[in-house]
DNA sequence: CCGTAATACATCATATCACGAAGTATATCG
DNA sequence: CGATATACTTCGTGATATGATGTATTACGG
C-alpha cells in the first residue's frame, strides 16, 4: 500500500490493537500484520510518540527473564479513535470526489 | 482533519481534480476546498512532484497578461487513481479493524 | 484614483515521520 | 550447537506538508 496512505492509519491502528487488551510490541505487530505491516523500528517510534501524547501508558513486566513492555490505552487514546471515526466521514466524501466519473455539467 | 490522514489523499485528490478537465493552481485549490483544504505552497509542491513522476504535464498559457499554468493528467496519473481504488479495499479492512468493538474470544 | 482584495505562481526553512540497518539479549528446537 | 524466534533500542536518511515571504497583475469599492 502507498506509504503516505499508511501514515494516517498507523497511530490509530496501534491504539486499536491495544484497545480491548493490553499488549506488547511483538504481539502488536503480529496482530496488525493481516491489515497493515510495519517494522519494529516503526512501531517503537509510534509507541513512544503515543506515550508522549498520553494516549497510552507503559508497564514493564518480567517474562522468561526478558523485559516485556505492556501498553495500555488511556482515555485520551480512546478519544483519538473517536476522532478518527469523525474524520472518516470526511474521508468518505473525499473518496467520492476522487472516484466520481464526472459530475461537471458543461 | 488529522494531518497524517490528509497526506495519503492529497496527491490522488489533486489528480482527481484535473482528471476530467485541465486546470490550474488557483482553480484546483478552490475545487478541492469543500473536501480537503490545502495551502498554495503545498499545492505547488505536489504539482511539481506529480510532474516529476510523469503523472501530469504542464502547459503555460497567457491569461490577462498573467502566466497561468494548466495541468493535464497523463495515463500514469490515471493509473495512480486506479491504484488508489485498489488500496481502498485494504483501507476498508483497516477501518473495520479499528472500529470493531471486540472480536476476541477469551 | 487609490487602497485592498483576489488572482497566480515561486522559494525557503522547518518539523514530523516511516523505515532500514544494526545492535543487544534470551529461549527454543532440530 | 547453530539457526530461528522473541523483544526492545538507537541512529541516520529521505520524503513531505506548511507557514512565511516574495513578485506581479487585475478588479472593485469608496
Amino acid at each position: 500500500m502507498d506509504i503516505q496512505l499508511k501514515r494516517g492509519l498507523l497511530d490509530v491502528c496501534v491504539l486499536a490493537a491495544i484497545k480491548n487488551k493490553d499488549s506488547y510490541g511483538y504481539q502488536i505487530i503480529k496482530e496488525m500484520k493481516p491489515y497493515l505491516e510495519l517494522s519494529e523500528s516503526t512501531l517503537y517510534t509510534i509507541l513512544k510518540r503515543l506515550e508522549s501524547a498520553d494516549q497510552l501508558t507503559v508497564r514493564s513486566v518480567e517474562h522468561d527473564g526478558r523485559l516485556r513492555k505492556y501498553y495500555h490505552i488511556t482515555d485520551s487514546g480512546l478519544g483519538r479513535i473517536e476522532e478518527f471515526k469523525e474524520d472518516w466521514k470526511e474521508i468518505l466524501a473525499i473518496y467520492d470526489f476522487i472516484t466520481r466519473e464526472d459530475n461537471r455539467y458543461e
